[in-house]
DNA sequence: TTAAATTCAACAATCGATTGCATTTTGTTG
DNA sequence: CAACAAAATGCAATCGATTGTTGAATTTAA
């Protein structure tokens, strides 16, 4: 199919014997225009079918309205909310978003920021993937003076707008109930250090075993048993241990958790009693697996919203100098079945 | 934050005493520029940190290479894989996407489309919410010669590309499945019948009944119970009928078999022994409930890329003349514990 | 009635990249 | 070394909308 030639503003000038500058003028409603002839304009605008080239539009206006994501999966619960609330925001204020997904591979990260810096977005919005530690290409956003913001996996080098969750505290949290329910040898899956976000929530596991006077155990924690399968692997491995565990804390996600608790039914070991188990990110399944799952809201939709606004309020902020911003959410422990015995 | 200015052609062109016209053709790496010359204009582009400008490119070119996409919800799990599936195929052809949610609002839905056609997208991707009837907006982007294709919810009446799922045969599929179980009087939880893909599903059902000499009875199918708590409510209602029904299939979502899993559970119904439930969608969670519910998978993220394709293919067809193609993509049905009595 | 002030529309340059055509440079051949 | 072909570069128009400036027409004030 071929696209026919659209209309445009020299088409309604010429009909109407104008010039192409009164009807843009008309088309954006100035004030310098006579009401009699805007109307006219805008009549045949809508006669002819007109709408406007963007792209010529913000070409001569030098921004494009526009706002890059870059997220590892847009299918994963927690980003595809986190876009969700973007959206929400954004989309008053007539932006326009352009998603990209990084597959959580480094090489198609560094892609994807490239072509949203050669769309010329205004700014962009990022979680790094597993893979990135080096981070010349966000360097690179910001050398060509796009507004970078980073969200959830943020490279903390890097002095760049954050909005993140308060990992740490979730994780004391988590901990600290799971020790008032009276577990005492509490293993952590952890998802692979390079991500802050993973060392954030190891740091609050140990926090709160310290100030509870219990010594971290070696033993129990296990690294990168970050999906549902590396986890299974894992509960296998700690429940076989000779003095195992009596609660797991799945802080990388709730399919993390959802492994250990298919193994502890095979294995018919009851949680809570003989095992309690926590995860992370309050998926929804996480409410209706037997027993339910204790786990962390991330606010997800609500982090996307503040994203948007961090941007838009930086906007109209016109110092040259950027005061790196960092926005904390503080994630909620959520308590279900899976901990609780009384 | 102000962006600085970024450097084009013009100042590579300058610096290297050459014509931008000449640096152009370098950058597209046109036979016609010496390879000398090529190799220190890009040489100087890399040092001077130049990126295209999109919007010019596309401007003069007269085309976006972008496809817009508007789904009622990304945060969906269905929309969210069709998206990523999207992606997956446009981000190799270099395309970008631009993503829009319509929230299930018919006024929402018109003023993303607008917005894309502003943009001047090459393509519009849609599956329509559940209050769109009208498709003006629709005709409109054919209007302006955009290539429209329709996937899932489509509008029948509109001749365009279409991508849908053969939702009549799996529903068919379904019910029989749960007839050759033994289950006799099957209730059917409807969407709204404003949608095709409701429809679809009932009529599938219907067939079902049919073929299996099984007359259907206006009491065991309810209209609108789309969400989990309009099905738990529809599933009281139908479970507290002089003669209940022995299985429902929940044709609108697994959410809504989730809803009717829970109300069973709490009146002490055994699932699938006196009642039999089938949902639809195969989310993630119904392989975890306790039966674990039968489901029907949709392919999404197949069913985006296959949407994507269809583009790319009707792009190197320069017919004039636009055939209208429907692609059906058989979802398949999986058989777990919610209907399996031996 | 005339000078001053408004109002409204036209003109032309601009945003950055692309491309058909013209011109210059280089290379080849008799 | 002239003559011509081929290669490389320059010129200028173009995509469509925006906007500062100029000038004509109209209105208001004096």
């Amino acid at each position: 199919m071929r696209s026919k030639k659209r209309t445009t503003i020299y088409d309604i000038a010429e009909k109407l014997n104008l010039n192409p500058s009164s009807v843009s003028r008309a088309l954006n409603n100035s004030s310098s225009v006579n009401d009699a002839t805007k109307k006219l304009i805008l009549k045949t605008a809508k006669e002819l079918n007109y709408t406007r080239n963007t792209l010529a539009s913000n070409l001569r206006k030098g921004h494009s309205k526009t706002i890059g994501v870059v997220v590892p999966r847009i299918n994963q619960n927690f980003f595809s909310n986190v876009i969700a609330g973007i959206e929400d925001a954004t989309y008053k204020q007539g932006y326009n978003l352009i998603i990209c997904q990084s597959n959580e591979q480094y090489e198609k990260e560094v892609q994807c920021v490239n072509t949203l810096i050669n769309q010329h977005v205004d700014c962009i919005v990022i979680s790094v993937s597993v893979e990135t530690t080096a981070h010349d290409h966000l360097q690179n956003v910001l050398d060509h003076g796009i507004q970078l913001i980073q969200f959830d996996r943020v490279v903390d080098e890097l002095e760049t707008l954050k909005v993140t969750n308060d990992n740490e505290q979730s994780s004391f949290d988590a901990v600290s109930h799971m020790i008032t329910q009276g577990y005492k040898r509490i293993a952590l899956l952890e998802g692979p250090q390079k991500l802050n976000i993973f060392r954030q929530r190891k740091t609050g596991y140990l926090r709160a075993l310290k100030e509870h006077g219990i010594a971290p155990i070696a033993d129990l924690m296990i690294e990168n048993a970050w999906t549902k399968e590396l986890s299974a692997a894992a509960t296998r491995q700690l429940l076989s241990l000779p003095e195992p565990p009596d609660a797991i804390f799945a802080s990388t996600s709730d399919f993390s958790a959802l492994g250990v608790l298919e193994v502890a039914t095979i294995m018919q070991i009851k949680v809570p009693q003989q095992l309690g188990i926590c995860g992370y990110a309050n998926e929804n399944f996480t409410e209706i697996t037997s027993p339910s799952i204790t786990t962390i809201d991330q606010f997800s939709f609500y982090m996307g919203k503040t994203v948007a606004n961090l941007y838009f309020q930086e906007m109209e902020n016109t110092d040259t100098v950027v005061v790196p911003k960092v926005i904390s959410i503080k994630p909620k422990l959520i308590t279900r079945a899976s901990t609780t015995r009384e």
